[in-house]
DNA sequence: CCAAAAGTGTTCAGTATACACCCATGG
DNA sequence: CCATGGGTGTATACTGAACACTTTTGG
C-alpha cells in the first residue's frame, strides 16, 4: 500500500452495510443491530462494518456477516454507495450497501459487547433505525422485490429442498400479492430452473408434497416469474 | 466534521469515475481523458476525480463532469462501487462509479494540464483504459443498453425535439439491432410518453418528418420498448 | 418524373390470465 | 368418512413479431 495520488485530501472511512434478509414462519424478515451508543438511544441498525484496506467490498460483507453469526453461504449483490457528507453524526463515513440472502436457520444471530442485541425482524414490524439506514433498507426491498419478478433469487432464501407451496409462498411475501397455483407451477417448470428430488414432504392429515430443487444455486435472469 | 467513529482505522480516498456517453454521427460515444502519467503510458481513462467531505457523490460527479466541459444538464445515475485493494497502483482509492448521459451538442470536451486530452470516443473504438476503467466501461453499456428497453432513459442521449426515425436510431445503435419501423413506432407512440411539437424537419430530396419531444424529460420506467 | 426518406394496418403466433374440481393422506 | 392442502387443464384476451406499399418532397 503505497501513499495516495492526490497530495491533498481528506479520507473517508469506507465503510459496508447490509440488508441481510431471510424467511422465516413465512415472513420476509431483515437481520437487525441494536445499538449502544449515547447518540442513538433505543435506535436499531443494519449489521456491517469498515472495510479494510486488506480485503475487497465482498469480502468485507462476508467478514462482517460471519461476525453476526453467518455460517453457511448467503448471496450477495451491491446495492448502491450512500454518501451524504452527515450520514454519520460522528464522522465522514462513505457506505456501500449491499443486499443479501441466507435461510433463518443456517444463520443464527450472533451478539457482541458492541451492541446490545442481533435479531431477525419481521419487515413489517421496523423499529427506528440510525444513520439513513431506514432508505437504505427500503432501496433493498425494492431491488429484492423487483429481482425476484425476472431472476430465480429466491434460490437464496429458501432451503435446498422445498415443496411448490413453499416456493409460491416465498413469491407472494416477497412480491406482496396473491399468484393464482395453476399459472404459477406453470411458469416456473416452463423456465425449467428446478428438478423434482425424489422424496416428499408429509406435514398434516393431507396428501404429501413433492420435493423441488434448483438445478442451479445461483443467480440466473430469466424474464417474468 | 468530527473525528471518526472508530479509533483505529485506515482511511480511503473515495473518488467518482464517470462513464459519460452521447451520440454523435449517430454512434454511441463515451467521454475519456488521455492520461499523462509515467504509470500509464498511453492510457486513457473515465473522467472523475475525488470526493470532498463537503459535498455528496451526485454533486461530486456534477462537479467533475463540468471541469471536463459539460455546461448543459445531464443524466446521472450511480452504477456501482469498485474497491478492490489493487485497482489504483497508486493507493487505496474507492472509486463510485456513474453512469451518465447528454447530448453531443451541449458538451464540448474541455482539457487541462494534468491530462494530454480529452475526447469523445466511439465505443466501438476504444483505447486502452487504465485501472478497472474496463470493467466500469462495460458495466455501464450494459446498464444502458438494459435501461433503454424498460425506460425512457434515452430522452437524455437525444436533442429536446427529435424525428422518428432519430429517436429509432438511438434505440438501433444502443441495442446494436434492426427495430421494425411500424412496431416502434406503434410501442412508443402506446407508451404515452412522446408529444408531437407543431414543426417538422425538412432535410433533403424527400417528404418532411415530424417532430416530437418527451412530455417529461425525466425518468420513467415503462415496461418493453 | 425520379430518388429518397416519411408514414401507415393487418395477420398470426405465443404468452398471460382467469377459473374449479379431483387426489392422497392422517386422524 | 371427513377435513386439509396437493395437484391438474382449458378457454380467452392480449401482446409482440412479421411484413409492403403509398406519401411527400427537392432536384
Amino acid at each position: 500500500m503505497k501513499s495516495h495520488p492526490e497530495k491533498q485530501f481528506v479520507a473517508a472511512a469506507v465503510a459496508v452495510d447490509v440488508a441481510l434478509f431471510c424467511i422465516k414462519n413465512q415472513k420476509l424478515h431483515v437481520l437487525l443491530i441494536e445499538l449502544d451508543r449515547p447518540e442513538f438511544p433505543n435506535k436499531w441498525a443494519l449489521p456491517g462494518g469498515l472495510v479494510t484496506p486488506h480485503e475487497n467490498l465482498d469480502e468485507a460483507v462476508m467478514r462482517h456477516l460471519q461476525d453476526r453469526g453467518g455460517e453457511g453461504e448467503s448471496y450477495i449483490e451491491q446495492l448502491g454507495t450512500y454518501g451524504d457528507p452527515d450520514r454519520d453524526p460522528t464522522g465522514w463515513v462513505v457506505s456501500v450497501a449491499y443486499l443479501a440472502l441466507t435461510t433463518a436457520d443456517t444463520f443464527v444471530p450472533k451478539t457482541s459487547s458492541r451492541y446490545k442485541s442481533v435479531a431477525w425482524v419481521s419487515i413489517d414490524n421496523l423499529p427506528e433505525l440510525a444513520y439513513d439506514h431506514k432508505k437504505i433498507l427500503a432501496d433493498a426491498v425494492l431491488r429484492l422485490k423487483s429481482k425476484v419478478n425476472y431472476s430465480n433469487i429466491v434460490f437464496a432464501l429458501l432451503p435446498h429442498e422445498f415443496t411448490f407451496t413453499e416456493l409460491q409462498d416465498a413469491y407472494e411475501n416477497i412480491l406482496e400479492k396473491h399468484i393464482d397455483k395453476r399459472n404459477f407451477r406453470k411458469k416456473m417448470l416452463a423456465l425449467n430452473l428446478l428438478e423434482e428430488v425424489p422424496k416428499v414432504k408429509a406435514t398434516g392429515a393431507h396428501r404429501p408434497a413433492q420435493l423441488y430443487q434448483f438445478k442451479d444455486r445461483a443467480l440466473h435472469i430469466t424474464q417474468t416469474v
